[in-house]
Formats: structure tokens, sequence, C-alpha cells
DNA sequence: ATACAGATCGGT
DNA sequence: CCGATCTGTATA
């Protein structure tokens, strides 16, 4: 499997969210290699986007990364207890970015659940074995990523992502983003996609 | 200096 | 449906 390099990223954060579904995210981590299937995707549009963190160019000490050049990761504390793990998309000062929101473990499942749960994985139910990576502050627990991979540079550091069989197009539901409700008219664009087999999406349409 | 709301989750 | 929990951001 081949590492994604940085022209891979230089692109719009919502062919980005496409792109990602099916490919691998992987870290190195000091409770092992830990490797989760990227299986649902949202795109940050940026300045005209008003679900974004950076909506009108809104540029702070916590958008800067967006701001950067591509293939960055951007992790942010949300309601003050859980991280949200996104890949920094399109060019430098484009702040643009993929949140990603579900992953299906693929290796290092063990140590997901101690990083989770504080438990043994052996005896988990089908059930609890989902719930370790359906949402994207679950898959942060589970993938140990927290503020302190913000900013990780995705092309040289111990997180990053590998090239893998893409889902078929037949196979990809495209719908509107999770928990923007204020974000007016942008609620309804369809920048939300995942893959409709998988049973680790978090939030299915109707 | 202060107010306030949030790209979530787990329990009721 | 509700509360947890705390930081980022805007306003003054």
């Amino acid at each position: 499997m081949i590492k994604l390099n940085r022209d891979f990223y230089r692109k719009s954060s919502l062919e980005l969210a496409k792109n990602l579904l099916g490919y691998h995210l992987v870290h190195i981590t000091e409770h092992g290699r830990l490797i989760g299937k990227i299986v649902e995707t949202e795109a940050y549009m940026g300045i005209h986007d008003k679900a974004a963190h950076s909506y009108n160019n809104t540029r702070t000490k916590r958008t800067e990364v967006m701001f950067g050049s591509p293939g960055h990761a951007y992790v942010y504390l949300i309601y003050g207890m859980y991280n949200c793990m996104n890949i920094v998309a399109a060019e430098t000062d484009i702040p643009q970015a993929v949140l990603i929101r579900a992953i299906e473990p693929v290796e290092g499942m063990k140590s997901m659940a101690q990083l989770r749960y504080k438990k043994n994985l052996y005896e988990f139910s089908k059930k609890e074995i989902v719930g370790l990576s359906n949402g994207p502050g679950k898959l942060c627990q589970a993938m140990d990523i927290s503020r302190n991979e913000n900013g990780l540079d995705l092309v040289n550091s111990k997180l990053f992502l590998l090239e893998n069989d893409p889902p078929a197009k037949s196979d990809i539901v495209t719908t509107t983003r999770i928990n923007i409700g204020y974000a007016e008219e942008a609620i309804d664009f369809p920048y939300r996609f995942y893959i409709n087999s998988s049973p680790h999406v978090s939030v299915r349409v109707k």
C-alpha cells in the first residue's frame, strides 16, 4: 500500500472527502500500530461555508493549521471533552479541511478497546466493536489522536494515510452534514459521504 | 474581563 | 432529551 504524498491533498476538500473513503488512517503509537479504514467524511469548504471554522476567513490560533499547506492534521477540542480530526486540503491560504467521522478498525483493535473502554476486546459484542470508532470523537479516542497531534504533517510523521481500494460508486451515499444547525444555507449542502455497506457509519440517512 | 455556544457522546 | 465540561471566539 502506498503512502499518500503532498500532491494528493492538493485539491478541494469536497474532492478530498470523496477520495478518502476506503483509505487507511495509520497512527504509530506507544500502544502499537493503529489502523482504521475511513468510512465516513465531511468536507468543510472554507471562507464561504458557514459551517466551517474558517468561515469568513477566521484566522486564529485554532484555525491556523488550515491556512497552511495541505496534508496536515487539524485536531480540535469539541464540547470541552472530545477531539475531532480533520485533514487539511487545498492550497496554502485556502483554509479547507475534511473531517474524519468514522473508521472501521483494521489493526490494533485490542489497543483501541483499551483506549476507549479500558477493557479487553475478547469480551466485546459486535455492537461494542462498532462503537469503538463510529463517530468523530470516538475514533480519535480509539486511534489515540488528541490535540497533541494537531499540526502534524501526514506526509512526514507517525500519523499518515495509505492508499487502498476505493468503494464502488454505487456504495457511496452523499448527504448533508451532521450537527451544523447554526450554518443557515450551508445546512443543506451535500458535503457528507459514507460507505453504505459499512456497519461503522455514525448516522444514516432516513 | 466576561459571556456564550459548540463539526459529541453516553445515559435516561 | 439532557447534561458534562472547557476552550475558542467575539465583544467591550
